[in-house]
DNA sequence: CGGGGGCTTGAGGCCACTCAACGATAGTGG
DNA sequence: CCACTATCGTTGAGTGGCCTCAAGCCCCCG
């Protein structure tokens, strides 16, 4: 619930193209930047959908909550994500950054406006909305039937796998983010970390326990016994 | 993994309008019918994606396997459900008919050409993604934090909401489903019943378990603690 | 150097799972 | 139409995987 009165300082005239869409009648839309400390909300559960974002570099996490606390992150947003897009005029989700990132945004009645005229738009968008939902079906998969050690396993292949370095990789995320991602606690989490490691799958760089070393990728993966 | 061969043999002309979408040429396309029995498979996962299918009568599940036998269901889909509706060119679930079921058809490949070039389309078939992507949002939630007592409690205010009459139901699927839906053990789902029919939250009409009576949907409802 | 948050590890408990038995029901074939 | 069988659903007893609670270490950061 936090009120954005400057926009975009260091805003500067981009287009459809830098979110990943391409438009039949190329009207010159212009995106707006914006940066976020650590923590910061991004936007709220039910509040309006004012903006779309999309990550140009940083996290963010996105969540549901209950009432009593119980948290379900749905998904991380790492750099070139698109996230925010709603159909209906609410967010279904908080959003906040886990570290400093800044994001491209764009006016989600505009982005609309011109969708409602270009199909070309519109199938992006559609697109887009399809990848999230596909990750939501098999995230629901590991929520509903997958063990301890198989979600963590996975989520470590999943961030494996949208690292560009190959290897070694750097989580920007908690612990606790990553237990609310995968339903599980804070300690199981990291007891299947432990088990992975003694297992010689991963190791750490330095003492970081979130500079993470994947040594079997195979082995990691073979616990996605999908 | 099943060849058709015989398509339709009920067919008549229909229109997009009939699948809930509007066109802005309005292009005489027509939808197949086709029946199937109980248990029988409708498209499995990783075949190529052929046709959009919408159920006419019945009830539909589809799910993921892992390969050891582990399902998740990832939603039912009731009279007047779009189901199939991929981007990509292959089903990412298996579907089953649950009952005798008979649906309406579309070439997938004719729906995409449509929705090239016709905004509308296009913009409809968003919104219906964003609905089952909003439906996988709110299971994730669920599947990662909520008690086996809320889960069932949440399914029967879903399927109560869904359904038309009110107080009275008859679920068209078994108890296994409705585990495999809710990520628990048959055994599980059955004392949930129990407690909520000894809490006077529900009951039973003669002596069929899927016949269901709400009693108090109020008190159902707020077992959904979010 | 002290404080605090993040992470790990251990001990014990509990909720959901497993295994098992049984009644009720639906489907099948004579 | 009825026996027969398989399937479905419930219930109980016991187990186990993950959670809870607690302690302690390490690192970061003032």
């Amino acid at each position: 619930m936090l009120i954005r009165t400057t926009i975009a300082p260091a805003s500067r005239p981009n287009s459809l193209r830098d979110l990943g869409i391409t438009s039949a009648s190329d009207i010159g839309i212009t995106l707006s930047e914006f940066s976020y400390k650590k923590g910061m909300e991004i936007f709220g559960e039910r509040e309006p959908a004012e903006y779309v974002y999309q990550v140009k570099s940083g996290a963010v996490r996105s969540y549901k909550l209950l009432s009593d606390g119980r948290r379900q992150i749905g998904a991380f947003h790492l750099s070139g994500d698109i996230f925010g897009l709603e159909n209906g005029t609410h967010h279904r989700f908080t959003a906040e950054a886990i570290v400093k990132t800044s994001v491209r945004l764009i006016k989600r009645q505009r982005l609309q406006l011109v969708a409602d005229n270009d199909a070309k738009v519109a199938n992006n968008l559609l697109s887009m909305t399809t990848s999230n939902l596909e990750h939501a079906e098999n995230h629901m998969l590991l929520l509903g039937r997958k063990t301890a050690l198989e979600r963590v396993a996975a989520f470590l292949d999943e961030m494996n796998s949208r690292h560009n370095a190959a290897g070694v990789m750097s989580l920007p995320m908690s612990r606790r983010d990553i237990a609310d991602y995968l339903g599980l606690t804070i300690e199981t989490v990291s007891r299947a970390v432990t088990r992975l490691h003694r297992a010689r799958v991963l190791t750490f760089t330095s003492n970081n326990q979130r500079e993470i070393v994947i040594l079997d990728p195979r082995r990691l993966a073979s616990l996605d016994l999908s």
